[in-house]
Formats: C-alpha cells, sequence, structure tokens
DNA sequence: GTCTATAGATTGATAGAC
DNA sequence: GTCTATCAATCTATAGAC
C-alpha cells in the first residue's frame, strides 16, 4: 500500500476521535507500522500533515456534493443526503467531521489550516444555499425564506447535533436534534 | 484572592480558548503567580481541574437559565436571553462554551467529566423544553410543534454556531446561523 | 499553602547510515 | 524511503523543606 496514503487514513480516525493534540507520530508509527523518524519524510512537520488532511477531506467531501448536485434530484432528496454525510461521519459517534474536530481548538493550528476549515466552510455553506433556493422553486423543502440563512442554519445544526451526539455517546441525539429539518423535507 | 478561584478563572479562559490540552499547569503557573508545583495542592491531578470546572461552569449556567426563568417573561423573551448566552460566550470569536470546548476530545476525558457534559446538555434541552412549551401556548414563538425537538435542534444550532464563527473568525457567521431561530420569535 | 528539586514519560524533530 | 540513535523541550506528578 502506499505509505502516505496509509499514514493520512490512520491520522484522519485519530484526528476525528481526539483532536488535532489527540495523536502523535508515534501513534503513527504504531499503527501504520513504520519508524517514528520515517514519518518526517512524507511529513517533515505534524503541521504539513494536518493541512494534507484537510485538503484532502475537502475535496473528497465536494466532489460527494459534486455528484449529488449533477444528478438534479429534487432539493429535498439533496438535502437528505447531505444531512446522511453527516450522520454517517458520526460513526459509531466516536467520530466527527474533520472539520468539526479541527475546529475546535483554531488557535493552536497555524493560518493555512484555519483557512481551509473556512474554506470547507464557505463552500459548504454555498453548495447549501443552492439547495434551498432549489428547494423554494420545486417545493420539496418548505419554509424557505432566506436560503442563505437557511444554509448557515443548516452547517451549524449538523455540526452542534455531532458535537451532542458525541458527548452524550448516542446517535439518537443526533436524530432529535435534525428531525425538525427532516420535517421540512416534503417526499 | 482566593488561589483556587483565580486557577479556576485562569484556566477556564484558557480552555474554552485551546481546548482540554491546550493549557498546562506550566501555563497556570505563569498566569497565576504561582509555581507549577503549588497547584497541585489544590488539583492532585489535572482531571481534577478540569471536573472542577465544567462543575462550576454548569451551576453558574444554571442559575442564570433559572433566574431567567422565575422572571416569568414571555418565552420568546427567555429564548433571546438563551441566545445571548451563547452569543456573548463567543467573546471576541475566541472563546467557546466550556462545554463545547470539552465536547470536542471527549475520548481522552474521563468518565466523571464526561457525564457532567452530559448533564449540563441534558438540563439545557430541559430548559429549553420549557421555554418552547410556553412559546406555543403564550405564542412568542412561532412554528413550535415539538417543543423537545426544537430544544434539542436549538442546543446543537447554538453549539455548531459558536464553532463555525470561531472557525471563521467572524461572529456574523454566528448571526447568520442563528437568524432563523430568531425570526421565530414575535415580540 | 507555597516553595525547590526532580523524576518519568512523551513529544516533535534532526542527523546520518543503509 | 526507511532505519537507528539521539536531542531538546514540554508535560504531569511527587517528595520533602519551609
Amino acid at each position: 500500500m502506499d505509505t502516505r496514503e496509509a499514514l493520512l487514513n490512520t491520522a484522519e480516525q485519530a484526528v476525528r476521535r481526539w483532536g488535532y493534540n489527540g495523536f502523535s507520530y508515534g501513534d503513527l508509527s504504531t499503527k501504520v507500522g513504520i519508524r517514528k523518524a520515517s514519518i518526517h519524510y512524507h511529513f517533515p512537520k505534524k503541521e504539513d500533515l494536518a493541512l494534507a488532511l484537510i485538503v484532502r477531506y475537502r475535496k473528497a467531501v465536494f466532489i460527494m456534493l459534486e455528484a449529488i448536485a449533477t444528478q438534479h434530484k429534487p432539493a429535498g432528496q439533496q438535502l437528505t443526503e447531505f444531512i446522511n454525510i453527516y450522520r454517517q461521519a458520526l460513526g459509531g459517534c466516536d467520530t466527527l467531521c474533520l472539520c468539526v474536530a479541527l475546529s475546535s481548538g483554531p488557535d493552536s493550528l497555524n493560518k493555512d489550516i484555519l483557512s481551509e476549515i473556512t474554506k470547507f466552510q464557505t463552500e459548504a455553506k454555498a453548495w447549501l444555499t443552492s439547495v434551498f433556493e432549489l428547494g423554494r422553486s420545486d417545493i420539496t423543502i418548505t419554509k424557505v425564506t432566506d436560503p442563505e440563512k437557511d444554509a448557515a442554519a443548516c452547517l451549524a445544526l449538523m455540526q452542534g447535533a455531532q458535537l451532542v451526539a458525541r458527548a452524550g455517546g448516542d446517535i439518537e441525539e443526533f436524530e432529535t436534534a435534525v428531525a425538525g429539518l427532516i420535517s421540512r423535507i416534503s417526499t
């Protein structure tokens, strides 16, 4: 397997469980089966690894969102699939969206990583805004007045619902929190 | 001043900025003006400090919520004040609700701290449920169908809005995310 | 209650051989 | 690309004097 890829995969799981400070080159070393020092060949500094992580994550998510958008399904269905992404990202309530996991202590992160997080959120809101606009015209999402605000609220709701469910260790808390949004989707 | 109190105050600010792993006894030592080892007299282990922190925080918040509730204002006004608590907790976009700050990497926290976070969220949702119930009858909050779900969504929204605003470094992102909720409050 | 001194572990990172 | 060896820094925590 590609070592670099394996490092990224292992690191991503760790960050999404324990945050940026919750994994070390020592951990990666054990789990990937490579010496600690060798990791520095692929990622000279830990921040390089974190940056590669968030860039890869952002691109992967937006490939999914692009795929959803280009199928030209009803807006309600697109929103459902968006919620599914966040639901699945929760795993067994032990992983967060990478973006949420890194958002917690941004002061300790460098400028590049922070701007990647911002970029992720900006793109997500733009995508959601289109969905809510469509939902208003194709009438598959109810109570849409300001798509931009709906988009911002939706993204915040997903992130918060993940946090709450994760802390409580119960995915039902995620479901309860998003139930109101889901009820606005008309089939 | 009371040393213990000073330690808690300083630690709380640090945790809300950088998370649980984002502060050390060394930091506290410098900022409070006491030697590192002396902190162990007040809080033998770091987890003892964290536990004291979240307990104190939870109690303080619920004294505020109790105060709001007992004034028997319209539900819409009570909800406004709830939102204000989270808005103010954001500070200049560099502090989170202690609960949000600690929720990010719960696997690294012990059982007691986790259960305090859960308790905080349970109490917050109970308080909010009452407010939405009242809002449905006194008609100061619109579109209330299931107060319990509204409460869960509201709490998640607050936490997520803090995260997004914090990452973006712009309090306007908080405002945009909560605008929809605020618009449901009828004056 | 606070101090000095120190232990013991872990961390991110580097140099240089292969 | 991966290894061994090592470094300097930082961290939580403890022992014992005052």
